[in-house]
RNA sequence: GGACAGGUGGCCUAGCUUGGAUAUGGCGGCAGCCUCCUAAGCUGCAAGCCGAGGGUUCGAAUCCCUCCCUGUUCGCCA
């Protein structure tokens, strides 16, 4: 409960006492926060007028005269049909700031609730580096896990390792098979080809890529190629361990490439699960018994199973669900099947962050699930796939921009603009700040925009350092560490009669929304409103800088108390959003 | 063709679940502000048929219907 949610049920009662003394007791209305400057709560009475049989102008007019400014509410007026509220902002400006001193970086948090929540994100396949197509995935996942464990949940992330299929089978003959000249060849062309000049990043995931792409070279014009990799497959299908072990091997080091992209941008994964599992503890192979036993349950002339979907509310012209092939080994939908079957043992709740494309299977798999007995479901959260400006990302046709590209140009842009104002800075200490920024940068560009929509990619808006963007609030928070350096010390001091700037008002009230916005972004998996809030919460920082005189004020240990407050939260905010807080830039 | 998303000033974006007062903020543009705590900042100005059309309502960006545009999808791929 925050103050505002105390203060709202406080209007709700007092409005509720008035509504019985003018004979109207228990009629329904609204008390919500509002638009009006000047005003903190509403209740509009023109619901209220077919009631009462009065115009709304009266029922608020006579509902005003009827409550008296008294406990929470400072003030209480009638304009036009709303019956709006003031709060007393003593109240809300000692409490808040007591609260945050209490809590510190727990502010807004939520108490323990005891549930398991498992966020499964990013789970690229293994056979190439991340671009930034897919680089909403991580970064929308780790940020919702940030806000979910704020919201008191044990929050477990999981990424789920496609090790099983065609790509990782050619792409581990690639690896045993193509030599490194070729590789290093194939790379020069393909960086011409996508027009860089650069060579290729000497990365474990940037190498392998090249000898992948040789492989499916070669796997279309050389028939020997053909047969050897069918070969594989087939052997792979069969369950022979050398050829499973060959290819996890080949997915692990690929993994590592991509777990130090994402450790770049501060996403740390606390489980890898490898698909192969299922197929090898035989829960995959169990579910397909299971589902053959339904009675939504079918072959087709060829002997695949599937199950038919159209009381389920799947529609088109296939509403059938295949989860054998015609020789019964398993589909990647009749493993994901085992893999949530096998997360659900280990959760309460299952959030999967999945890309629009996912879309039907996902719906799918939940009606496969009920068919199996389920009454739990996971909760997909889609987003829309990053395109460029000239099209689609496709890295076929050289028009993909790479996740370490990005990191690394948005590093080095940081970079300058430190340089260009700290010259008395030690190199390493501005290398380190740039990354922090440059991360921060680019993360902020993302989780800013709803998933759902649609993102094209540009270069000058990942790499914006003003205005509603990370290193704005990076630089508030510096501001502010900067002022308590130079304070020294302090004692803290809530007297909320020496805060009375209308500056230090608004700047108390964004830090008392906090919890709101914290149960939003996680528990309604809204996280794009964090990223909103920390940049009102930061420009309302900016607006008391400007205005309010701190380190001279009279009431300098009050003032000083409340920047230390904004930056507390602020500090968390960052770290919610897997951003650094500098304490200089 | 069906299904599912998105469409808000030149560009990006919030609000839509649960209808309310002058539609949120940023970028870019224009005009100001560093003898003072970090100018990656602050202040002000210009800029909108909320995709189009109907409907419901005292009141619609928000709810309902139709249509248009964009994206995704409709594999014995993963």
């Amino acid at each position: 409960m925050t103050i505002m949610d105390d203060f709202q049920e406080e209007i709700r009662q007092r409005v509720s006492v008035a509504l019985k003394d003018i004979g109207a007791e228990g009629t329904d209305f609204v008390v919500e926060a509002s638009t009006m400057e000047g005003v903190d709560m509403a209740v509009p009475c023109f619901p209220l007028a077919k009631a009462l049989r009065k115009a709304p102008k009266d029922i608020s007019d006579d509902l005003a005269s009827r409550i008296k400014p008294e406990g929470m509410i400072s003030k209480v007026s009638s304009v036009n049909g709303f019956l709006n509220f003031n709060i007393d902002t003593q109240v809300l400006v000692k409490s808040t700031l007591d609260e945050v001193i209490r809590c510190q970086t727990c502010y807004g948090s939520l108490p323990k609730s005891g549930i398991r929540v498992n966020v499964e994100h990013t789970s690229t396949n293994p056979t190439g580096p991340i671009h930034v197509g897919r680089a909403r995935n991580p970064i929308i996942g780790d940020t919702l896990a940030r806000c979910l464990r704020r919201c008191g949940h044990d929050v477990m992330t999981e990424y789920y390792v496609n090790d099983v299929g065609k790509q990782v089978v050619v792409l581990t003959w690639g690896v045993n098979n193509v030599t490194d000249e070729e590789a290093a060849k194939n790379s020069e062309e393909h960086m011409k080809e996508i027009g860089q000049n650069e060579k290729e990043r000497d990365k474990t995931d940037h190498k392998l890529v090249a000898k992948y792409r040789v492989a499916n070279k070669k796997m279309e014009s050389d028939p020997a190629v053909q047969a050897e990799i069918s070969d594989m497959m087939r052997r792979f299908e069969d369950g022979d361990q050398e050829v499973i072990d060959t290819v996890r091997h080949t997915a692990e080091i690929m993994l590592d490439g991509l777990r130090e992209t994402l450790g770049e941008i501060n996403v740390v994964l606390d489980r890898y699960t490898w698909e192969s599992q299922f197929i090898a503890d035989g829960s995959a192979k169990a579910i397909v018994e299971k589902l053959k036993q339904s009675k939504y349950a079918g072959q087709t002339d060829d002997g695949a199973w599937y199950v038919d979907l159209k009381d389920f509310g799947i529609q088109g012209k296939n509403t059938k669900f295949t989860f054998t092939r015609s020789d019964g080994t398993t589909l990647y939908t009749t493993r994901d099947l085992a893999y949530h079957q096998d997360k659900f043992t280990r959760a309460d709740r299952l959030i999967d962050v999945l890309g629009e494309d996912q879309k039907l299977g996902s719906k799918q798999l939940c009606s496969a699930l009920e068919i199996l007995g389920y009454d739990k479901f996971p909760e997909p959260l889609f987003y829309s796939f990053v395109s460029l400006p000239e099209g689609k990302m496709s890295t076929r046709k050289g028009v993909v921009v790479y996740l370490d590209d990005l990191i690394e140009e948005a590093v080095a842009r940081a970079y300058e603009e430190i340089r260009k104002r700290r010259q008395d800075m030690p190199e390493e200490k501005m290398r380190a700040i740039a990354k922090t920024v440059g991360v921060a940068a680019v993360r902020f560009n993302i989780v800013r925009v709803q998933p759902e929509k649609q993102f094209v990619f540009k270069w000058e808006d990942a790499l914006n350092f003003d205005g509603n963007s990370g290193p704005y609030l990076q630089y508030v928070h510096a501001r502010a560490c900067s002022m308590l350096r130079k304070a020294g010390e302090f004692k803290h001091d809530t007297d909320p009669s020496k805060l009375t700037h209308a500056n230090e008002i608004e700047l108390v009230k964004v830090i008392s929304r906090y919890e709101n916005v914290l149960r939003s972004a996680g528990d309604e998996m809204h996280i794009h409103v964090l990223p909103a809030y920390g940049h009102e919460l930061a420009s309302a920082f900016n607006r008391y800088y400007a205005e309010v005189q701190i380190l001279k004020s009279n009431d300098r240990d009050a003032k000083l108390t409340l920047v230390e407050c904004a930056k507390t939260v602020l500090a968390d905010v960052l770290d919610c959003l897997g951003m650094g807080a500098p304490e200089e830039m």
